[in-house]
DNA sequence: TAGATTGTTAATCGATTAACAATC
DNA sequence: TAGATTGTTAATCGATTAACAATC
């Protein structure tokens, strides 16, 4: 049945939230689901559903549908959650401390191993229980320990170079923060930002473009 | 020339691109560039950005390209940075704390006029200047000032209840940080999620598959 | 069995790319 | 003027939707 024909962005882009309505009927107790009611549930077609899980192969069962458990698990194989994935966090400032103190990284298959900084007052002390090293032990660390991610939430200013020497030490992907678009030319290398800004100015365009129908609209009558 | 004619959620989230491109190279001194000069600093191709610009109308010249400051003006205004906008924090934990410290609100247009947490032990007090109220007072102060955005970094169990509070006290947008999708039937109010679990699950799928290949890879040859 | 719903192919729609006349 | 590069339309490509036979 395996297809993965080059599964493009849009597809993959909808698997994590496939997996988390997943999660969440799962907690509510449903057990089995039709393509059409997932699909009601999270703005998207059957058909589009069905077509996106024909990437992977067959996972439903005519004349039932999908069952909950099993399709998560599924999804969840196909995401790389059981890969076994390891992850560092470079800067420990305000963002890069809430993360490591929030994020469930378990959850998405990842194992927090350490953190990074230059300032003398963390390095040696634990956040959540994890140790923060010098950033110029980096290298050492990342040779020891098989590391897949990255996590880059250094100020703007040292963000390529960090991105840099994760890279040269051989890790699979870089999660970036910061608000700089972080260039990187290993095609076995890959970048996931997370522009906090460029969301935010999205929202702005959306919310000013219903302002101004509005606007119309209240000059159209008479 | 303005054209307009319902613009594409691809076009929208390349609008903030081109805005920090075009910030970049404003900094770097830059005065003009060319649509393929551009669309080579970002990864895109010079026709998609002509025709991404050619929705709003024309802000080039020919034969010479676009002015860096002119065009990020005219993007900048596009997005609606100059219109005002003001926002609230919902959840001062870690990462309402670590946004209200680091992130730049003003550079993207909106003021941060408050916070609100129901944790008396940061009630009454100040983030980086900003004031924090109790959570109850939430409706009297939407009710009191204008605010476009409420910003959602509640735990996910207060999640939905606080958005529809926020919609029903009259904002325009919500930026959610929480892992849960809000729902939201008003049409005039847009939801915007940032969420850190898709974007990691996506990254762990993209490096899985390249590892995976390179496997692949290994065994071919012989 | 009849009804439901998938897997899968075909049709449609929309976004990207190509082309080129207009013009700076 | 000649060269460069846009604005804009047309062609292509890819993603979504529709359709339906297969089958649980």
């Amino acid at each position: 049945m395996k297809r993965n024909t080059r599964v493009s962005t849009a597809v993959i882009r909808r698997l994590p939230r496939y997996y988390r309505q997943l999660s969440e009927l799962q907690e509510s107790g449903v057990v089995r689901i039709s393509s059409n009611a997932l699909g009601k549930s999270m703005g998207l077609t059957a058909s589009q559903i069905r077509q996106d899980l024909f990437c992977f192969g067959g996972f439903g069962q005519q004349g039932y549908g999908y069952k909950v458990d099993s399709l998560k698990e599924e999804i969840g194989d196909i995401l790389g959650i059981n890969q076994g994935h390891t992850i560092v966090v470079l800067g420990t400032g305000n963002l890069g401390r809430a993360i490591i103190e929030n994020f469930k990284f378990s959850s998405n298959g990842f194992q927090l191993l350490a953190a990074f900084d230059v300032n003398e007052r963390v390095v040696g002390t634990r956040i959540a229980g994890v140790p923060v090293y010098h950033a110029d032990s980096l290298e050492a660390f990342l040779g020891e320990n098989q590391v897949s991610v990255g996590l880059l939430t250094v100020p703007i200013a040292a963000a390529q170079e960090m991105g840099d020497r994760l890279v040269a030490a051989g890790v699979r992907g870089i999660w970036n923060f910061t608000n700089y678009e972080i260039s990187c030319v290993r095609d076995d290398v890959v970048v996931e930002s997370v522009h906090f800004s460029d969301s935010l100015l999205a929202l702005s365009y959306m919310i000013t473009q219903r302002e101004d129908r509005e606007e119309e609209k209240k000059g159209e009558p008479q």
